[in-house]
DNA sequence: CATCTTCGTAAGTCATGCCTTACGGTAAGT
DNA sequence: ACTTACCGTAAGGCATGACTTACGAAGATG
């Protein structure tokens, strides 16, 4: 929904890594556990976490879920970061001139 | 050092917001323990983790550190979210694609 | 209808890591 | 030199959350 829930649900390793998987192109929840040093059932709570935070979707496809990346949940974090680092970057400026004096 | 030690670092929420404040303006340590409802030493962990991930750097002036945001971590998180983003967006594009067929 | 596949959820275990108190070290002030 | 201010690190407690196994639901298959 937020940056700050993108974060959180990017911060951790495994997670990342699902989310790279379904972001490389849309899997099933087994498919994406076949690739990975955990369970199935790990994954689909990642899946829940990502889901959460507004970074992935399902579609139901027969007893499957295919799970895909949500461009829009990216856009948010894109977004939050252009701003920050710009604001950033001014303050650094703003700093470095004061130095100066 | 990398987008991943990036978002691992900034998906704890304390310190998002120590990274927040020394992002404001340089700060030092018991300066930022003071807004925070942890304790100094949390305060000075957590700039470590910021640190070894490359978000922050430390001057020493007197008996005080000072810790200030370091825009070229941003830029790195930046860089690798704006690659990371466009690639989505091909992917996704081709899904719809494929899906019109 | 029976079975198999695929998956989400519950319950419990266990590790990760966040926070605290305690201590030591460096620099400035008196 | 002694005291004070400011900070990093060590050690330990403890909560969060990541993972597993077990179970049940829903759709496909025969």
């Amino acid at each position: 929904m937020t940056y700050e829930d993108a974060f959180s649900a990017l911060g951790d390793s495994t997670r990342r890594q699902v989310f790279e998987a379904v972001s490389d192109r849309p899997r099933a929840v087994g498919e994406l556990a076949a690739g990975m040093p955990v369970s199935r059932p790990a994954v689909s709570q990642h899946l829940k976490v990502l889901s959460d935070a507004g970074l992935v979707v399902c579609r139901t496809e027969g007893t499957r879920r295919i799970y895909a990346a949500r461009p829009e949940g990216l856009a948010e974090l894109r977004a939050w970061l252009d701003r920050y680092w710009s604001d950033v970057l001014e303050r650094y400026a703003a700093e470095v001139n004061e130095e100066k004096e």
